[in-house]
RNA sequence: CGGGGCGUGGCGCAGCUUGGUAGCGCGGGUGCUUUGGGAGCACUAGGUCGCAGGUUCGAAUCCUGUCGCCCCGACCA
């Protein structure tokens, strides 16, 4: 590619104001990307030919496990969802699907993922265990109304995915497949140049038994990874499990009630009266919204050292009902306070709040669904709200079990803690990318579809189903997170838009020109992805620029050219050797051997 | 949705407090010079100042409304 007439570059001279990660202002000054709308990019060139890498590495890898390639619709009926019950939850719920209707008034959606499909059509095709295990994949664009875009390719409306789908005739097959499918992920994760941790991970709105992330460990990571040195456990926050450390018990002779004037946080209460957080329980009220509108207000009580994991509770609550959960908010707004409760004593709430503060005429369930923390549920001396404005008190001899109390994992793993009784090791945190997630989902969605396979026994059985997604911009972005300095982005070869770029400083001198030309010819012919920066500037101007868009390897063409002579700089480490033209080629070769080994 | 900030040429910004009809740097074009680290000089093109109302002889500037974008939070395969 020459970079006048096929390869404009299109970089910036300042970084626009807009972008805060390293990651999102490298990409726009680079000319990578360009911004059409909030969460919305265009792919320039030499960004495409990123994702066509990335791309190229993630199907090799695929296809070594058997995987086929396809490309589905990304205008879906509602039907479909209607039948796998996710329309609702994906539209009116969280809203995450862009949906319209056709000129008829049929509905549809954009997809955001592609089981309902997949399902549909794999049932159609699949009759016998004979064509079984099965797994599709497509790299396409996804689309996700994102409550807030942010980060550039991050979390974007509009992104490249990789999805793959998995069909078995047993959940036995599935686990195989599944660990398959994460160790060509770690291959692929690995031959991106990049490094990553696999997690354990909550399932989230997808559903389904086990599901585990892969993620690029970044400090500009919206995730939070707790991990243990030894790597014998790796969790997303969201869904890790410790052991709380040890409360520090109650004074005996303390009794009675407590004023607590204006301490409505545990911070305040514990200052004011000399206690420790771990003598106290926190009682949050959330509201729970059901698919069949039902609106159940929930008491979650936990100790006062520890913190709701809001995504355990959702789930929890999603298993005590038949409806879905669309959402769960904390109760604070005060109209629907006013509108539901009476005499609702906020900040001052405890665990034997009655169920008569919730007016006859709310359209509430009339009584909490009250959920316990395993840290907590065994405290039976304790402090917590009198139910009363400005007053705490002391519980004495309170038995959860006893009390309409649901005992639950809801809490929040945090660093420092431990993961066995009979070990010492502590829990450590990091941020994360994700980057990948695979999913059991088992046979809910071929339940809910109706897809049906003939088993050796010749009975009629739900399709087993594993569905495994990869963000491919947004590795292209976690990438650079890892990779780049000062000057800019430096790209792992693998992924690099070009292995090489060749820089000639004077066009003008017929030497250099001639030299350039056989360079470039010579590296074509021998299939290298080389970029040939002809363009007229000065040398500063094409050297800023070959560092900023992070081809791995430069290849200066200059004053030695007299002499036959070229320079070869590797851009990480920006080593220089200063070579004949005539063992150019063979030299890169050995150098880009060297590169290419050091991720595989 | 709550809080904060910003909309002025392709990019980065000044001008707004105190109204007088738009400017700087970079980038683009042409010419000459220069040529191994984002060149110099000269000329040049390019803007309904987000949009809509209002106040005023006169609005980028003041007022009202509205739209959009960014950041923090809430939220989130």
């Amino acid at each position: 590619m020459r970079v006048t007439t096929s390869f404009p570059l299109g970089t910036l001279r300042d970084t626009p104001s807009e972008a805060e990660i390293i990651s999102h202002q490298l990409l726009l000054k680079a000319g990578y990307i360009r911004r059409v709308n909030s969460g919305i990019y265009a792919y320039m060139p030499i960004m495409l030919r990123v994702i066509e890498k990335i791309s190229a590495i993630i199907e090799k890898e695929l296809n070594n496990i058997g995987c086929t390639k396809l490309l589905l619709p990304q205008l879906h009926p509602a039907d479909l969802w209607k039948k796998s019950e996710r329309w609702e939850g994906y539209t009116a719920g969280e809203g995450i699907m862009f949906n319209l209707k056709d000129r008829q008034g049929k509905e549809f959606g954009l997809a955001p993922t592609h089981e309902e499909v997949i399902t549909s059509i794999a049932s159609e095709i699949i009759s016998s265990y004979k064509q079984l295990p099965q797994c599709f994949y497509q790299i396409q664009t996804k689309f996700r109304d994102e409550i807030r875009p942010r980060f550039g390719l991050m979390r974007s409306r509009e992104f490249i995915m990789k999805d793959a789908y998995s069909f078995h005739s047993s959940g036995n097959d599935l686990a195989l497949f599944y660990e398959r499918v994460g160790r060509a992920y770690e291959n692929i994760f690995k031959y991106c140049g990049l490094q990553t941790v696999g997690v354990e991970a909550d399932s989230g709105a997808i559903g389904g038994a086990s599901s585990k992330e892969f993620m690029v460990t970044a400090d500009a990571g919206e995730d939070s990874i707790l991990f243990t040195q030894s790597g014998s456990y790796a969790a997303n926050i969201e869904k890790a499990v410790s052991i709380p450390s040890k409360p520090i018990p109650l004074q005996e002779n303390i009794s009675g009630w407590l004023e607590t004037p204006q301490q409505k946080t545990i911070l305040e209460v514990c200052k004011n009266n000399n206690l420790e957080a771990s003598q106290i329980i926190k009682v949050v009220v959330f509201l729970a919204k059901f698919e069949d509108k039902s609106e159940v207000p929930i008491l979650a009580c936990i100790r006062g050292d520890q913190h709701i994991n809001e995504v355990k509770l959702f789930n929890f609550i999603n298993k005590l009902k038949s409806s879905n959960l669309l959402n769960l908010h904390k109760i604070e707004d005060k109209k629907i306070i006013e509108k539901n409760l009476v005499n609702f004593p906020l900040g001052f709430i405890g665990p034997d709040l009655d169920n008569k503060i919730i007016k006859e005429n709310s359209n509430w369930d009339k009584t909490w669904t009250r959920i316990i923390d395993n840290s907590a549920s065994s405290l039976s001396k304790f402090i917590s709200g009198g139910n009363k404005v400005n007053f705490h008190k002391v519980y004495q001899k309170y038995s959860f079990a006893s009390k309409d109390y649901l005992i639950e994992d809801i809490r929040n793993a945090k660093k420092g803690d431990k993961i066995k009784t009979s070990d010492d090791e502590q829990l450590k945190e990091t941020k994360g990318i994700e980057i990948g997630h695979i999913f059991q989902l088992g046979q809910k969605y071929s339940e809910k579809l109706n897809a049906k396979f003939s088993d050796k026994d010749g009975q009629l059985k739900n399709l087993w189903m594993g569905c495994y997604g990869i963000g491919v911009t947004r590795i292209a972005q976690a990438s650079i997170e890892q990779n780049y300095d000062q000057k800019g982005i430096c790209w792992p070869i693998q992924i690099s838009p070009f292995e090489v770029i060749i820089i000639p400083t004077n066009l003008k001198d017929p030497t250099q020109r001639e030299l350039t030309e056989q360079v470039y010819k010579i590296f074509k012919i021998n299939k290298i992805d080389v970029l040939l920066d002809d363009r007229e500037d000065r040398a500063g101007v094409k050297f800023k620029d070959a560092e900023l868009i992070g081809i791995p390897f430069q290849i200066i063409v200059g004053r030695d050219s007299v002499n036959n002579e070229v320079e070869l700089i590797c851009r990480t480490n920006n080593t220089k050797l200063k070579i004949s033209a005539n063992k150019l080629l063979e030299t890169f070769i050995s150098e880009s051997e060297i590169m290419y080994n050091k991720y595989s």
